[in-house]
DNA sequence: GAACTTCTTTGACACAGATCAAGCTTGGAG
DNA sequence: CTCCAAGCTTGATCTGTGTCAAAGAAGTTC
C-alpha cells in the first residue's frame, strides 16, 4: 500500500488547497516566499506523523487525504480530538512538542515548511497570522461543537452527527447524486469512528446498523454511504434543523 | 444581590489582567488606543451577557468572576463548552453573532471594546492580534483536552479533573495552606458542574461525596474545598502523574 | 421564627452502552 | 483456489450512570 507520490514541483497556484489553507490570503509576491521554504511529505495510511511530546520542527497543511489527532490515557483509552481534512493546519507556532499524536488515516500529502523560518515569515506577514487566527477559530468552534457531540448525544445521535460532517464536507466538495441524494465513502474504520465519538466499536457497528435498517442510510460494502435524505440525517443527529455550521 | 460596581475609571497599568490578557503585549502608546475606546460592563450571577446567535456588537475580557459558553439543544439538553476565567476573551473578530449563550457564573466584571473599531485597531497592531492567536490556540488545546474527559473518562474522573482544573488556577493565584494543601470554593452549583462535565446534577453529587469519603477531598459546607494532595487528586482524575496542562 | 426557595444529598430502579465472545465478510498472499 | 488476517457484525450479559422521587440544609422574606 503506496502513497500516493507528491507532486513533485508545483505552482502554488495550482494547488488544490490554494484558497482555504494558511496561504490563502497572501498575494503572489508573499506566495512565493512561502513556496521558499515549502516541501511535500507523503505518509502511508496508519502512519503515525507526529507523536505528542516529540518535538516538531515543522508546520504545514493537509493537501489530500485525512488525518487525526489523537490522545491516549496511561490505560490506553484513547479520544480523536481532531479530524484533520484538506487544508487544514497542523502545529502550532511558538511551542516546540506536538500536544497530539497525528496520525495519517488514510494515505496523506502535505505541504509542510521548516518552523523557524515559518515563523518568521510570519512575523513579517501579516495576512499568514490573520489566516491562522481565522483558522484557529474556526477550530475552536469545531472542537466546541463536538463537546456538546461528546458530553449530551446518544450513541444514535454521535454517529448521525459524524456522518453530517462527512457529508456536509462532500456535499462541498464531492459527489452528489442528480437528485437530493449524497453518496460518499466512510474514510474511517469503525475504530476510528469510534474513538472520535467516545463510543465502542461495537456500539459503532449496531448503530450504524440501526439507522441503515431504519432507511436513514443505505450500505454498499462496509464503507460505501449513500444518505437519501440529508435533512432526515440532521434530524437523526439533533441538529437544529436549520442545520448549524459543524466543522 | 448586587454585582460589583466597576472600577469607574481605572488606568490599564493598575489593570488586574493587564498582562494576561489580549492586550498583555501591548506597549503603552497602543494601550492608550486601546484605552480610548474601552468601557467596562458588569453582570449579576445568573445573568445572561449574551444569547447564542444574537448579533454581538462588542468583544471584551473578563476582569474578575467566572462565565461560562453554553450550548443548548431543542430539547433542553446543554453542555458548557468553556469556563471563562479573568483575563479570557470573549466574542470572535470578524463575526457578528455570538455561538453560544455566555452566562455570567460568578458576579463579573467585563472590560469591553465595541466590535468595530477593535477590529479595526487589531489590522493596525500586530501585538493584539498575535496575543489573540496565542490565546484562541490556548483555548483549543483546553477545549481539546475536555474532550478527553467528556469522551472516555469516567464520573469520578470527570469530577476530579474539574476540581484539578480549578485548584490549578488557584495555585497559581490563590489560597495554599501552610502544606502543601490546596483551599478554594466551588464557583459552581452542581448543575453547572453536571452541564459542564456532561452528567447529571445527581451523579456529580453522589461522586464529590464519594471523593470526599475516600479522602481524596474534604468539605466545609458545599462549597469549601480542601485538597490534601495534589498528586493523588491527579491520580484520579486519570492524567499522568506528572500533571500535564489543562487550562 | 415560620414559611419560602434554592441547592444538595440519598435511595430505588431502569436502561444505554460496555464487555465478553463468537462468527461473518472481504481481499490479498501463497 | 485456499488460507489467513483485518475489519465488521451480532448476541448475551453486566454495569455505570440516568431517571424519578423524597427529603435534608441553608439562606431569605415576611
Amino acid at each position: 500500500m503506496q502513497a500516493t507520490m507528491p507532486p513533485i514541483t508545483q505552482d502554488c497556484s495550482d494547488c488544490p488547497i490554494r484558497h482555504r489553507a494558511v496561504c490563502a490570503r497572501c498575494e503572489t509576491d508573499e506566495l512565493e516566499l512561502l513556496e521558499q521554504i515549502r516541501y511535500y511529505r507523503s505518509f502511508e495510511a496508519g502512519q503515525t506523523v507526529v507523536w505528542a511530546g516529540d518535538k516538531m520542527d515543522f508546520v504545514g497543511s493537509v493537501v489530500s487525504g485525512i488525518a487525526s489527532l489523537t490522545q491516549t490515557m496511561e490505560d490506553g483509552r484513547t479520544q480523536m480530538v481532531g479530524l484533520l481534512l484538506p487544508s487544514d493546519f497542523v502545529g502550532r507556532p511558538g511551542r516546540d512538542g506536538a500536544a497530539y499524536d497525528v496520525i495519517a488515516t488514510t494515505d496523506i500529502v502535505m505541504c509542510c515548511f521548516r518552523k523557524k523560518p515559518f515563523e518568521t515569515l510570519m512575523m513579517k506577514t501579516p495576512h499568514i497570522a490573520h489566516r491562522l487566527l481565522e483558522m484557529t477559530l474556526d477550530e475552536l468552534d469545531a472542537a466546541r461543537e463536538w463537546m456538546l457531540v461528546l458530553g449530551r448525544k446518544t450513541a444514535r445521535e454521535k454517529i448521525a452527527s459524524l456522518l453530517s460532517i462527512i457529508a456536509r464536507r462532500d456535499a462541498s466538495l464531492n459527489v452528489r447524486a442528480g437528485d437530493g441524494k449524497i453518496v460518499f465513502d466512510l474514510p474511517l474504520t469503525r475504530e476510528a469512528m469510534a474513538d472520535y465519538l467516545g463510543l465502542t466499536l461495537e456500539t459503532v457497528s449496531r448503530q450504524i446498523s440501526a439507522l441503515k435498517k431504519d432507511g436513514v442510510i443505505h450500505l454498499e460494502g462496509k464503507r460505501h454511504v449513500t444518505v437519501p435524505s440529508i435533512e432526515r440525517l440532521l434530524e437523526e443527529a439533533g441538529d437544529d434543523s436549520d442545520g448549524g455550521f459543524l466543522v
